[in-house]
DNA sequence: TCAAAATAGCCACATCGT
DNA sequence: ACGATGTGGCTATTTTGA
């Protein structure tokens, strides 16, 4: 079905709205324009006052219009009611009861994000911690060996075998976070069943996660 | 340019059906 | 009780005509 094809079918259902309305419409005595020419006449139609309406609304347009907004309101809901977790009981929920769970979803997604960003603060500052500590042991106690730059290159020959066993144990745990510490509010993330507040959560604690892993395995 | 008219959109209330 | 719908009113924005 080409473009021109799903065009015409959308002009003919719209005739037929339009039809439609217009034979409803004439029922009470008013008449509506079509919507594709409604703007070709636009100027037109707007020079003749409307007599019937005083606000240039007509009543079954108004409900028209009304219904429109009331369905895009229903929408929207139906949507927000897709994002939220609405428990075992979800056959039926009330717009305020949807809305307070939304409201107690976010609450908690943002909880989540906090304790997110307080654990990745805390990996940062040991992970600092630990590189200073890794250039200290490669300086040496006489603090000939003052290469802070080394950390990325070749492992050197003539490191010790305590410097080789940290490196290890470093790694091992920068693994264990890549792998455990994605999400780290895993207690509660359970039941956080928002694929995209999910996606981008994880999407950030890996790539911290991974920043750490090549701070430690290079 | 500006006042008046037209239009769009939101809201509250009433009513009806489930 | 709750949702859907009709209705009137109000305000902000856009358009029109002098």
């Amino acid at each position: 079905m080409t473009a021109v094809q799903i065009i015409n079918i959308q002009r003919l259902l719209e005739a037929a709205e339009y039809l439609e309305r217009r034979e409803r419409e004439c029922e009470h005595g008013y008449a509506s324009t079509f919507p594709s020419v409604q703007d070709e006449n636009h100027n037109r139609q707007r020079k003749l006052k409307n007599k019937k309406c005083h606000n240039g609304h007509n009543r079954s347009t108004h409900n028209e219009l009304e219904k429109n907004r009331r369905a895009h309101l229903r929408l929207c809901l139906e949507r927000l009611k897709a994002l939220i977790p609405l428990g075992p009981n979800c056959s039926r929920h009330t717009t305020l009861g949807l809305l307070n769970k939304a409201k107690a979803h976010i609450k908690k997604l943002e909880e989540a994000d906090r304790k997110g960003q307080s654990q990745l603060d805390h990996l940062e500052r040991e992970q600092r911690h630990l590189q200073r500590q890794l250039d200290q042991l490669r300086a040496g106690p006489d603090g000939e060996r003052t290469r802070a730059d080394s950390v990325g290159s070749a492992p050197s020959s003539e490191r010790s075998d305590s410097d080789q066993e940290e490196i290890e144990v470093d790694v091992e745990s920068a693994e264990f976070f890549h792998g455990e510490g994605a999400r780290p509010c895993s207690t509660s993330s359970s039941d956080l069943d928002d694929h995209s507040s999910r996606q981008s959560t994880a999407s950030d604690e890996g790539y911290s996660t991974c920043s750490v892993k090549l701070a430690f395995s290079s």
